[in-house]
DNA sequence: CTGTATCCGCCCAGATACTG
DNA sequence: CAGTATCTGGGCGGATACAG
């Protein structure tokens, strides 16, 4: 990307990530940890894959990501966040929180991919109950199914479907988010075309309380 | 900018403010306040005069941006931030407090404008000595001169220069930078090209103390 | 003086095909 | 699996001309 040339740490920073597509690829290598190349690029639909290897190639050069040769069981390539580029997180994390009153518009022809819902899940949800024993919540919005682990006071994602699930929640991507950001409730949320299944108190235990909602509906406050 | 395709918070907040420029636009809203068309553009060394009337065109039609025909006195159009627009304060935060250890590397070609100190004042100064006297400080570095206040626990920013100034510091942008953001000390940044005249007491009342340092030499905790 | 519109040249983004 | 090579269109930067 060609440098603001101006003096500013805002400007400075986004000479480094204000390329298009290098957030994006940040927040999969966040929310998936070390990944393979193809990995990478099937999180990110749409992408053209000469992007992703100059995107990957920059981003080594500028520090952010470091590439890995796996150990010969595996003998595959992983790139991995460096310190720095971990230090992104707040970024990303003021990003997604301004975009969620964006979620409101779904357009059918939007990709959704499960491993999406783990920095929503990290920013919004929390095991309110973390004394009491374990649950998991099957998730299925979209094609691939997830599921939720609340234990011990941490709240936690894996990709994959859980027919022992204590709970299972299915319905569009937009009405899973809604309720996942707080700006809707359980039960509003099942009336808007959300169906769950199994333990609806395992579903309410990981849910955001008020006080903590998000104002994800757009009416959000400064 | 082309939309990502992707039902996620982030890719969507990035289809709305991902394009090049659009985010200094926010910078300088909020670092100035309402603006005319003529003062966002001296603000924005580097842009095209196209790009910034299409860029407000863009903001005004997403809900980021509104202008306002000032009355007769004046006569002329003012852009001024929504409240939605507002909101993306935190995200500008993130990615300055990111951008600071990138403060190192200044090129001779960078622009510098005096009101960009507005953020990283904002962001790294504090009244320390709230029920003293004010103190102002003037600052010059780059062409302008700007004058920091210290008044009863609130530290603000304006252009221009004062020589009533309790203080004036002098030097190069990036010994202020490095002093401002508390990774170098005063007598360091002094040591190292930074002239202070005047009480050294009123500038240290809003120099960061340490515990409230943020890593800014590049050496940030994640 | 303030703000907008038009033209041009260049580079980046995107899509596809292909290779070690 | 992990990219490279090639081609095309559009975004961008820059200059300039125009309108209130």
């Amino acid at each position: 990307m060609r440098s603001y040339g101006q003096y500013c740490s805002v400007a400075k920073a986004l000479d480094v990530i204000g390329d298009r597509w290098t957030l994006l690829i940040v927040r999969e290598l966040l929310a998936r940890g070390p990944s393979r190349y193809t990995d990478l690029r099937s999180g990110l639909p749409g992408i053209a894959t000469n992007l992703l290897a100059d995107r990957l190639r920059e981003m080594e050069a500028a520090g952010l990501v470091e590439r890995e040769d796996a150990p010969p069981p595996i003998a595959t390539t992983l790139f991995r966040l460096t310190d720095r580029g971990g230090e992104l997180e707040p970024v990303l994390s003021a990003l997604g929180r301004w975009g969620v009153p964006l979620m409101r518009d779904y357009r059918p022809e939007d990709a959704f991919l499960g491993q999406w819902l783990r920095l929503p899940v990290r920013m919004f949800l929390a095991d309110h109950e973390p004394d009491r024993p374990s649950v998991s919540i099957q998730v299925r919005a979209g094609d691939q199914a997830v599921v939720i682990d609340a234990d011990g006071g941490r709240v936690s994602l894996r990709l994959g479907a859980d027919p022992d699930a204590d709970a299972t929640i299915t319905g569009p991507p937009p009405r899973v988010l809604a309720l996942f950001s707080g700006s809707v409730a359980l039960d509003d949320a099942e009336e808007q075309g959300l169906q769950v299944t199994g333990s609806r108190e395992a579903v309410q235990r990981v849910l955001p309380r008020a006080g903590r909602a998000a104002g994800a509906d757009g009416t959000a406050s400064a």
